[in-house]
DNA sequence: TCCGTTATGGACTGAACGTTCCAGAAAGAG
DNA sequence: CTCTTTCTGGAACGTTCAGTCCATAACGGA
């Protein structure tokens, strides 16, 4: 719950933005369990920043299986990148704000995609053979688009796009499938 | 000059990364001047968010204005994006490190992105008459695609991706147009 | 009940930060 | 050359920050 909380803070005020006060009171814990429970502010945010890789993969692999039509699933996985982008992405935030800059946020961030990155081009392949995107594009170049594009949305949804807007997004980066 | 310099360091770190003696440094100018000229760090960030914005702006619709065909404009203009995609965006930057906490940042981007909003606009319905563009998408929506196509790309750069999947981002967002 | 472990909050430290002060150097106009 | 304006570098200020210390309180198993 502490850890969860922490993400909610990093996710609307990245690392720089964030004091140890905040996290603490925010957490809910005293500032001294803070530290011995996860060391330091830096290898907290990597913590939240792990654990948010993976709950966030979980949802999106959730929404990509669930519909049995496989082209389906691709748009369940945007439609529910549209619905959560109110909320910041803290992956997003986190290459924005360090770049290349901290190689074990890169490393987090690499671990986590290299899942996504599997499912989603299972699925694109699939979609593919049931005729629902077209063959002349190279899976994993799909793969590399769809999820520029929720970078896209979610960049949109921070600079305040509204609800209509994001879901044109999603509708008209879907079209480069067909 | 001392301006540019400012919107390069601020591009690389941000605005809570970028301290006031690495603004000294990198502007070649003393710190009483730099208060003196600019007033603070603040105001010094959004005088250099405006310039950026206006110096990019003109680069966008130079290279959407280039070629005669409308499509072959809108190429030109992503093929930039891609091509300067190493370097990171200042207005993504601001986006992702304030939201909507900073009105100020808010309107300064907002001025920007009406200009080029309007001439991006315009010769899409040029692409659609000269039937490159689908007559299906309204023009806006378009627009508002593209604009977080670039973002996605910028975002894609700046963790790490090589101008070979740059490319093919902006070449399968391309499609979605079609 | 007792005892070892864990959590707590307030005071504290040292460093970094943005900003201001100040005295002097450079520059430019007349 | 002289006066005025602008620029400069270093010292200093007050604040904020991440992180530590410490004495105390809560907890949980036996």
């Amino acid at each position: 719950m502490a850890l969860d909380a922490a993400i909610d803070v990093f996710r609307e005020h990245g690392f720089d933005g964030t004091s140890a006060d905040m996290l603490v009171e925010a957490m809910g814990i005293g500032r001294q369990s803070l530290y011995n429970t996860f060391g330091d502010k830096w290898r907290l945010y990597q913590a939240a920043l792990q654990r948010y890789n993976i709950l966030e993969g979980h949802a999106h692999v959730a929404a990509l299986r669930t519909p049995t039509r496989a082209v389906d699933g691709l748009r369940a996985m945007m439609e529910r990148v549209v619905d959560e982008a109110r909320k910041p992405c803290l992956g997003v935030g986190a290459i924005c704000e360090f770049g290349n800059s901290k190689p074990e946020v890169g490393k987090i961030n690499a671990a986590a995609d290299r899942i996504l990155r599997a499912a989603i081009g299972a699925r694109i392949r699939e979609a593919q053979a049931d005729g629902d995107v077209s063959t002349d594009l190279q899976p994993d170049e799909v793969v590399d688009f769809l999820i520029a594009a929720f970078a896209g949305i979610r960049v949109a949804a921070r600079g305040g796009a509204d609800v209509i807007r994001l879901e044109a997004l999603g509708r008209t980066a879907l079209r480069a499938l067909r």
